[in-house]
RNA sequence: CGGGAUGUGGCUCAGUUUGGUAGAGCGCUGCGUUCGGGACGCAGAGAUCGGAGGUUCAAAUCCUCUCAUCCCGACCA
């Protein structure tokens, strides 16, 4: 491609709207335009990387057995009505009618679609097993979209689908989705890692989020320094010592507190440590009201909660809810007093010790020593709480560490949730009705383009692997007026695309600065300079965007000495 | 949805406090000089100051309403 009948308006600054780096980098670097809120144009070059992205992980779809199809981006209500999800889902559904006043709705995820698609086809279990995917552009109408591509509301997203008959056959199915996530990402050249993820009610280790580490990354996780636990926070396990603590504790006995509210201040209060205070949250899980109990320098993890009780639907106690629980304002829950019925479930941690501050139900009051074993009326002690640095990995007790990172992939055994909802059977041997199981696998495309800049930049702007970059080659030539210099650069040009390999050449009418800064703000990994100096002498340069190395190739015999020091960046990329 | 902020040429921003009829840098067009890391000179084009209404002899500036965008928070397969 010439860069004279080429589209790159690249930018000496960027919008003051975009925050994080690879926002500012992509439209700087005139890969995309901003169109409304969370919705952006994709220009020629952004297009580039976007499809290479989606190539890439198309070949690893393929070579894992799925096939492509192309799903709708409308899609009917009837569906959504079907699994529950219309009304389940929020507001994140963008709704909308047609003219006749049906309802329909922009397509956040297919799981609805290709159910449907699957249970008008699949009649039998030698149809099985079945892995369909797309790359499709998804609306989610986030409350809050940023950083340019990193939270659209539009974005481009690979999700596929499996369909097996039985519990073995998906886990089958969903390791060779893992095994194709971890070749795709490596081949795309991200320091990645998969994450266990909270499955929900499905349980299991059935979930991974593939991350991307970066320090500007949206989720926190918990990864072992030792061996290769890793999680996000939410589903990070915490191990309890096994401890139980059975010392003697004396009276209970009420302090007043007087408008202490928070932990902080009733420990100043007090004199004490947060963690000699037990922390009572108030939650409604399903319309029934429990009483979560942690230490109180702890923080209750919601997902731990929601799926020991099974629930669905995890909410704070509002002000109203919680008078009514405890007989006070909110501030003064305890375990102690509370108004019968309401389910009490603490955390592990808390049988260690005893002799408790808590709150005391009753305005302006807390108790100190309290017993939970003896005082209250406690239904299980389990993992409750988010894991901290200083918890140990509960797979081989070193320590933690938390990291960044952002989500670009994620892997889900879905199971029958949906099926089961839709009616989506086969027929099995013996000619009985089955549900099918399913798993869903997606891969934030636009956003690995976003997150790759956000691990590989320098203040002169981006640096892409060679497999994703929109060119993976610029050749600069600086002739300006020198004939000989550009029909040189031209046919070094031509040389280079017939080895097929994806070069641009910058043969603007521009000053040498204005293209080096423009190679370098692009990011494309190689950039070839040809001189009137360079063909003098019989070379031309050849830089690493990424070392900033520079070393000369000799024009007699290019082919070879380009061919070779190509593959030596692909393989500092670790590539290839 | 709560809190905060901002809307002035394609981009970055000044001007708003104290009303007097719009400015800079970058970018863009033409000509000339330059040409190995975002050149220089000269000449240009380009803005109903987010929108509507109001106050006033006069509004980018003051008042009311409204729309949009961004940040923080809550929310979130």
């Amino acid at each position: 491609m010439k860069l004279s009948r080429y589209y790159i308006p690249t930018l000496k600054e960027a919008p003051s709207e975009a925050e994080v780096v690879s926002h500012k980098l992509l439209i700087r670097a005139g890969m995309i335009r901003k169109l409304t809120s969370g919705i952006y144009n994709y220009l020629p070059l952004g297009l580039r990387s976007i499809n290479k992205v989606a190539d890439i992980v198309r070949r690893e779809m393929d070579r894992a057995g799925a096939l492509e199809v192309l799903m709708p981006s409308v899609q009917p209500a009837d569906l959504w009505k079907e699994t529950g999800r219309w009304d389940y889902y929020g507001k994140e559904l963008l709704r909308f009618n047609d003219r006749h006043g049906r309802d329909y709705c922009l397509g956040p995820t297919h799981e609805e679609v290709i159910t449907d698609l699957v249970r008008g086809e699949v009649r039998s279990y030698k149809q099985l097993p079945l892995n369909l995917y797309q790359v499709q552009t998804k609306f989610r109408d986030e409350i809050r979209p940023r950083f340019g591509l990193m939270r659209g509301r539009e974005f481009i997203m690979k999700d596929a689908y499996s369909f097996d008959r039985d519990d073995a056959g998906a886990e089958k199915s969903y390791r060779a989705m893992f095994e194709a996530y971890k070749k795709a990402f490596a081949r795309i050249g991200l320091r990645f890692k998969p994450v266990q993820a909270d499955s929900g009610a499905i349980g299991g280790d059935f979930s991974h989020e593939f991350m991307v580490l970066a320090e500007t990354g949206e989720d926190t996780i918990a990864s072992c320094t030792a061996c290769d636990y890793a999680a996000n926070l939410e589903k990070a396990k915490v191990v309890a010592s096994g401890d139980v603590c059975d010392a003697a504790c004396p009276e209970l006995e009420e302090v007043d507190t007087p408008n202490r509210h928070t932990v902080e201040e009733v420990c100043e209060f007090l004199g004490i440590a947060a963690s000699a205070l037990i922390k009572t949250l108030l939650f409604v899980v399903d319309g029934e009201p429990v009483a979560a109990l942690v230490r109180g320098d702890r923080e209750v993890n919601d997902a731990k909660l929601r799926n020991l009780l099974g629930g669905n639907e995890i909410d704070m106690a509002d002000e109203a809810t919680v008078r009514d629980l405890t007989g006070a304002p909110v501030g003064f829950a305890g375990p102690h007093g509370l108004r019968k019925g309401v389910r009490i479930v603490a955390d592990s941690e808390l049988q260690c010790a005893t002799d408790w501050v808590a709150g005391g139900n009753k305005a302006d009051t807390h108790v100190r020593h309290l017993s939970l074993s003896r005082d209250c009326e406690v239904e299980q002690y389990v993992d409750l709480r988010v894991i901290t640095e200083t918890d140990p990995c509960p797979e081989c007790g070193a320590a933690i560490e938390f990291t960044k990172g952002i989500e670009v992939g994620h892997v889900f055994k879905l199971g029958a949730k949906y099926s089961e909802k839709m009616g989506a059977t086969f027929l099995d041997e013996n000619g009985k009705d089955q549900v099918l199981v399913m798993g869903c696998y997606g891969i934030g495309i636009s956003r690995i383009v976003a997150s790759a800049i956000e691990q590989n930049y320098d203040e002169n702007g981006c640096i892409f692997p060679p497999s994703i970059a929109p060119f993976e080659v610029c050749l600069i030539s600086l002739g300006g007026k020198d004939e000989a210099v550009n029909e040189k650069a031209l046919e070094l040009y031509e040389a280079i695309q017939d080895m097929d390999v994806d070069i641009c050449y910058d043969d603007r009418k521009e000053r040498p600065g204005v293209k080096f800064a423009d190679a370098d703000l692009i990011g494309y990994p190689m950039q070839l300079v040809l001189g009137g100096k360079g063909l003098k002498n019989g070379i031309v340069e050849a830089k690493d965007r990424k070392t900033g190395e520079r070393i000369e190739l000799p024009l007699d015999g290019f082919a070879e000495a380009f061919a070779k020091w190509r593959e030596s960046i692909w393989q500092a990329w670790g590539l290839k």
